[in-house]
DNA sequence: AACCGGCGTAGACTGATGGTCGAACCGGTG
DNA sequence: CACCGGTTCGACCATCAGTCTACGCCGGTT
C-alpha cells in the first residue's frame, strides 16, 4: 500500500515519479519494468522510492489505480437507461464499451497498463496489487451488474462473481483480439457483435 | 526450441530434468521459478541445461508441451457426436470439459502449469513459448470449432480466431472462478451452466 | 600406443535485478 | 547550539538468467 507520506510530497515530484513509472510499466510490462530506470527517470534515489512504496508491485498498483480512476471518471458510468428493459441496458453497455475503447486508443500508455493488469494473473507479486486494484474496479462492475439485473437484462440464477469473472474474461479476449488486428484496419471495431456475445452469455434464459 | 540432443539423453536423466522443471514451474509459476533450483534438483550443471535448452522459456515450453499432449491423449478428443445437430455437439463438449476437469484435479501440477500458461500473456519471454505451445493446442481447438460449425452448433458469421479467443477467455474465467471456490465445497462444478454460457455466446443467432 | 576431435559437463563469471540498511542531511524546536 | 524526527542517499546484498572457457572422456585413425 502506498505510504500516506507520498501524498505529502510536492505535487511536481509526485508527478515526476508517477509519470516515470507509467512510462516504464506501459512500455515494458510489469516483469520487465526496471525500478532502477524508474528512479533514474524520476530523479530520486532508491531509498526514497522504498520510503514511499512498499515494493515494485505497490508502485504498479498505485499508478494503475490513479490512471484507471481517471479513465472511469472520464468515460462516465454506465448510465441508468432512460427507459426500462433489457435492450436499453445493453445499448448503454455498448455505448460505454465504445467510449472506453475510444478513450484507450487516445491514451495508449493507459491501454498498455490495462493490458498488463488484465494479463498478469501469473505473477504472485502482482496478485497483491491485483487485489488492491480490484477494490477500485469491482464495486463499479458490481453496480453495473445490479443495474442489469434490475433491468431484467442479466440473469440472476448464477453467482455474481461468476458472472463478473466471465464478463472480464470475455472482455479480455475481445481486447486481445482487437489488438491482434492489423493496425491499418480502419474498420471500426465490431462492438455490436462483441457486446452481443456478452449479452447472450449473461442474459436470462427464456 | 529444445535441442534434439535432449532426446538422445538417457531416459532417466530426461525424466529427472523434466520432473524437476515441472515441480518448479508448477509451484512457482514462470517468473518466480528458478533455473538454479531446477538444475540443483535435477543434479545437472548450468552448462548442461543450456546445452539442451535455449533458455528458461524453452524449458517451460517443452515441459508444458509434454504434459499437455499427455493430457489431451488421456482425455481423448471431443468425439464427433453419433447423431447430428447442435445438442449432440454441445453435450460432447460438456463431457470433454467435465473429463478434463477431473483429470486436472487428479494432476494438480499439470493444472498449475496450465494456469501459468493461460495467465502468462504479460511476460515477453514467455510469448515465444506461447507460440510454440499454441502450435500444439490450436490445431486441436480448430478441429473442435470446425466440428461445431458443421453441426450447426457454432456460428459462422465471425472470424474463427475471435471465436476461439472468446472461448479461451471464458474457459479461463470459469477456471479461475472454480479455483476460487472454497476447497471444502464438495458440490460438483456446474459444468452444465458454464458450457451453457459458452454455447449461447457461440451458437448461431436465430 | 599415441594422438586427435568433438560431445558433453562443469562452474566461475557477468551484468542486471528487487530490495535492505545505516549514515547523512535538513528544518524546526528547545 | 543541541537535539530530533522525517527524509534522502547510494553502497551493498542475494539472487537471477545467461555466457564462456576449460576439461574429461571416448571412439576412431594412424
Amino acid at each position: 500500500m502506498v505510504r500516506p507520506r507520498f501524498a505529502r510530497l510536492p505535487p511536481a515530484q509526485q508527478q515526476a515519479i508517477l509519470r516515470a513509472a507509467l512510462d516504464e510499466f506501459a512500455t515494458h510490462g510489469f516483469h520487465d519494468a526496471s525500478l532502477n530506470r524508474v528512479i533514474d527517470a524520476a530523479g530520486i534515489s532508491k531509498g526514497s522510492m522504498y520510503y514511499y512504496f512498499d515494493d515494485k508491485a505497490d508502485l504498479f498498483a498505485h499508478v494503475a489505480r490513479v490512471e484507471f480512476e481517471r479513465l472511469l471518471a472520464d468515460v462516465g458510468p454506465v448510465a441508468r437507461p432512460p427507459e426500462p428493459g433489457p435492450d436499453a441496458f445493453w445499448s448503454a453497455v455498448e455505448r460505454f464499451y465504445r467510449d472506453a475503447l475510444t478513450r484507450l486508443a487516445a491514451h495508449p500508455r493507459v491501454a498498455s497498463l490495462a493490458r498488463t493488469w488484465l494479463g498478469a494473473s501469473e505473477n504472485p507479486a502482482l496478485q497483491r496489487a491485483q487485489l488492491e486494484l480490484e477494490a477500485t474496479v469491482m464495486p463499479w462492475l458490481e453496480r453495473v451488474l445490479v443495474l442489469g439485473q434490475s433491468s431484467g437484462a442479466v440473469r440472476t440464477d448464477l453467482p455474481s462473481d461468476l458472472l463478473i469473472a466471465v464478463a472480464i474474461g470475455m472482455g479480455r479476449a475481445m481486447d486481445t483480439w482487437l489488438l491482434s488486428r492489423p493496425p491499418d484496419d480502419t474498420a471500426p471495431p465490431p462492438t455490436g457483435a462483441l457486446v452481443g456475445m456478452l449479452r447472450r452469455a449473461l442474459e436470462p434464459q427464456t
